[in-house]
DNA sequence: TTTCTTGTATTATTATATAATATATGTTGT
DNA sequence: ACAACATATATTATATAATAATACAAGAAA
């Protein structure tokens, strides 16, 4: 695999063309994000830091004080330990002022929260991934499930099952091949035939409905954006909650709800349709 | 000024601890987000970034050829031009999903939407800047004050003034000296003096408001979170828009409900008050 | 077409990142 | 309180890996 790539390629992961030092800086806020998830805490020592980016005690120490520096990380001056840095807001802004698709979608999304008292979020395929880009939280929603940059693996989330609807066969077996179908709670749908055929109602249908794939007592509701073409470039996405609400009533009054979502966010994104 | 710093001191920035490299890679991505404020386009030519970035063509094409390939920029394969990538929302991300305030924060300031309609915010300092981390829009929220991850200037921001007059004189004079005083809306205030009555006046009631500083039409109202010694480490916000609201308006029904949120907040966060 | 601007690829050079080591600081257990 | 240990910080010689000059290619403009 990796003997397929010429080390000589300049446009690679190696080459003249390649600064090797840029992708270390990021390995390392990568190990903290990764000991967020994996060891529960927010703040990281210099030698958890070495283990979880792979690197040597002097290369952590070089490119922790490099960041700190830079603002992307913080350090506590009694612990010694590292925490991310205000700074790192600024990175993700970056993406979202620039986003036409968020600042038309956003206002939409707000009226649409209020209809029927329910969180309204809108997101994009990234790899595998299902990645949050708006999110209109409501009363009752989980912390989680307030974050914007909050990634779910596309085959379980009704919003990559909803996009994969909207996506061309090879598009979707592209997806698939780099989703590992690892159970996200213990009602996840694990299975690759059964999440083709998913794909397929959400095609035929125009939607998609994940009862508890993501998260427990969560019931999602999604419809894709989509461009001039019909292919989708986006979702948005209801999350409602069991006991409170159940799957008929979902279909009754979500599914109207987000379908007529999606088409008037799609109409204004692409007027010419 | 540069030559205070020794250039051996090994944790600054030069040395042997610095990593140059990691550094000039921000700078791109830097060089894209001034694109964005300055040339008002979201994607950037090889060019247009070497000259933001103060870097030659080489420099500049290495840093974009490795950051497209970490997903941190995106390049279209038709025009050539950069914009930012998806993966810089994970970055963002990581810095909120540790934050206790936040988590704290949000379910509150959902309920106190709610209660006016309004939109409500959660901000803390960084450096001259105020940074938004919690925003709950509203409708007819503006979209750029939806984002999180925005920053406005301190000395204009009601909120800038709620935290600093939760601050000692020493950080408010720290903060002040690093302001420029650039207007930011035609009815900025830009005196410093006047500024620190304000402040002053904010130390004496508990709250500050704002009138068109930051945005026209915008009266922003704020209140500090205080930790368990009395100090400002955040602020919650409310924005309402002129010709709808009035300042006695605000004074009546906003200044107590943000007042009360924000004690409500500090006595979460710090539970020993 | 020609000319100019912008993007891409190659190369020799040495500056700059590296990792081994030494020292300092803090933490744990008896 | 003192060891014994773990962890963080500072220093340095070395060569790797970043650099910038340049050549080439591809679009855009005239």
């Amino acid at each position: 695999m990796a003997e397929l790539l010429d080390s000589r390629d300049s446009g690679s992961r190696s080459g003249t063309l390649y600064v090797a030092s840029v992708e270390k800086g990021f390995r390392v806020l990568r190990a903290v994000r990764r000991a967020q998830r994996e060891l529960g805490r927010n703040d990281v020592s210099l030698t958890e830091i070495a283990r979880l980016s792979d690197m040597d005690k002097s290369a952590a120490q070089r490119f922790t004080n490099t960041l700190v520096h830079l603002g992307y990380l913080e350090k506590d001056a009694r612990t010694r330990r590292y925490r991310p840095g205000v700074e790192l807001l600024e990175l993700g802004y970056s993406y979202l002022v620039g986003s036409r698709l968020s600042e038309i979608a956003t206002a939409r999304m707000v009226a649409a929260s209020n209809v029927y008292g329910t969180a309204v979020n809108l997101c994009v395929q990234h790899g595998p991934n299902v990645v949050y880009i708006v999110r209109i939280p409501h009363e009752n929603t989980p912390f989680r499930a307030t974050l914007i940059g909050r990634r779910v693996p596309m085959f379980s989330a009704a919003a990559g099952i909803a996009m994969l609807g909207g996506s061309s066969d090879e598009h979707v077996e592209e997806t698939l091949a780099r989703s590992d179908f690892k159970p996200v709670t213990e009602w996840t749908i694990t299975d690759p035939d059964v999440v083709r055929a998913r794909i397929a109602a959400a095609r035929a249908d125009g939607y998609a409905i994940s009862d508890q794939q993501s998260l427990p007592h969560e019931i999602s509701t999604a419809a894709p954006v989509l461009d001039a073409e019909g292919k989708a470039i986006a979702a948005v996405q209801i999350a409602v909650y069991r006991p409170s609400w159940t799957l008929d009533e979902v279909n009754a009054k979500i599914v109207p709800l987000i379908t007529e979502l999606a088409r008037t966010v799609s109409g204004t994104y692409f007027p010419e349709r």
